[in-house]
DNA sequence: CGCGCCCCGATACGGTGTACGCACCGCCGA
DNA sequence: TCGGCGGTGCGTACACCGTATCGGGGCGCG
């Protein structure tokens, strides 16, 4: 038999593994959501037999761990540069940079794997020199996190009101601040002028804003520490 | 024919309304979560046809939006004291208390309807005596809510471990070092002190380290604008 | 009393995650 | 050389999901 490759079958192609799982989920997440990614469909983008897969992962929550993993592990820890506030901001712009190519990483949380472990280090190592407790380090991160994660959710949620609406905020404002009474009379003032002094919405800028808010803290907080 | 009650069937409960179905279907998701929320097992909460709710809501995510609407509405926004510290604290609890009640809500985002929007006003008033712009006022706010989200986020998913697996966060960790291939030898100190320094997870603890940072952060912004 | 309208909900469809068990292949001991 | 065997791929089946469709039955009105 000249059968050079293994024995795996005719319709198939890379012969199942979980840089290819991982792979096929990922590029079906990217565009189409985690609404996109299932079982039968991730078995197809690589022609196998749907059950195939469960050789390789438990469940499908399995299947997300290792979607993130491998979105993680591709990614290379931001460089440090000794300033911690400046090394906190690439930290938040590259992890920004990340959901905002896989907004499907923000639909769960999945458990640090292999491929994170790098960039979790990176991040600790950034913050030791401040002199921080650890408790402290790991609470900062987790802001500086879940500001990038408001961030790009607001963005998202923005871009998904557009896409099935057709309108832009300003404009679903309009249309929906008649269904909620008292709005017009000025039982809510201060809504009304959000609503009204509500421009563009500008992501960037809101998300720099968030940070800042974020940076200034932790500053305040070191030099509480570092006083203290 | 005596029957008192309009015209509907033996086995049905109240009549059917939007209150009634919000309320159906926020019970179970408040144990079982979101998973445990579906059209069939809402009707059958309320001893009603499962079509019978698309007379309410046009499909699941309106449900969605009206189990959370329903949930705000039920919730009096804190009273106001005029220091806005105290107050952002206040709204901060008040939250978390809710988010604390009701998990559920934090696996998806709906828009703003009327039950929240008394809420969102006594927010924003609160931080009007600051002189922030609104942009800023908008930006703080959601740097609270997403403080609340990521501490509420963490308390569940450690919840979670402990519900699926019986360990709590130590023996986790202790559990799986071994998958994670350098992390023995010692390529990721950083990550292996915050393992062995980790005790006991105190959620209280955490939220309010982060909480004052975002504090300490509002307030430096707030003395940037007045200063400058 | 009879008719028409309208609302309720049974049924049905296409999709999901996943348990089960069979077919097949390459390896290894005899 | 042959026989068995472990492991992998996957077809089938089941329970459940959201929801489109449509038939039947109760009510109001003429």
């Amino acid at each position: 038999m000249p059968d050079a490759e293994s024995h795996d079958g005719r319709p198939g192609r890379t012969p199942l593994s979980f840089a290819a799982i991982a792979d096929a989920a990922i590029r079906l997440a990217d565009h189409g959501g985690m609404h996109a990614v299932s079982m039968r469909k991730v078995a197809a983008e690589l022609g196998s037999g749907t059950m195939s897969l469960y050789r390789y992962v438990a469940n499908k929550e399995q299947l997300y761990a290792l979607m993130c993993d491998t979105v993680l592990a591709a990614e290379p820890a931001p460089a440090r540069s000794g300033d911690w506030r400046a090394d906190l901001r690439a930290l938040a712009e590259s992890e920004r940079a990340v959901y905002r190519r896989h907004p499907w990483m923000l639909d769960s949380i999945s458990p640090l794997g292999p491929g994170g472990i790098a960039r979790v280090e990176n991040s600790l190592a950034l913050l030791a020199p401040t002199g921080l407790a650890m408790d402290d380090i790991v609470g900062v991160l987790g802001m500086v996190s879940s500001t990038v994660h408001a961030a790009i959710r607001h963005e998202m949620s923005v871009a998904d009101l557009h896409r099935s609406t057709g309108m832009d905020v300003h404009e679903w404002h309009a249309a929906h601040s008649g269904d909620i009474k008292g709005l017009q009379g000025g039982e809510f003032p201060m809504v009304a002028r959000m609503i009204a002094e509500t421009g563009r919405v500008d992501h960037d800028a809101a998300f720099h804003r968030s940070l800042a808010i974020v940076l200034d803290g932790v500053a305040a907080l070191i030099a509480r520490t570092g006083a203290g």
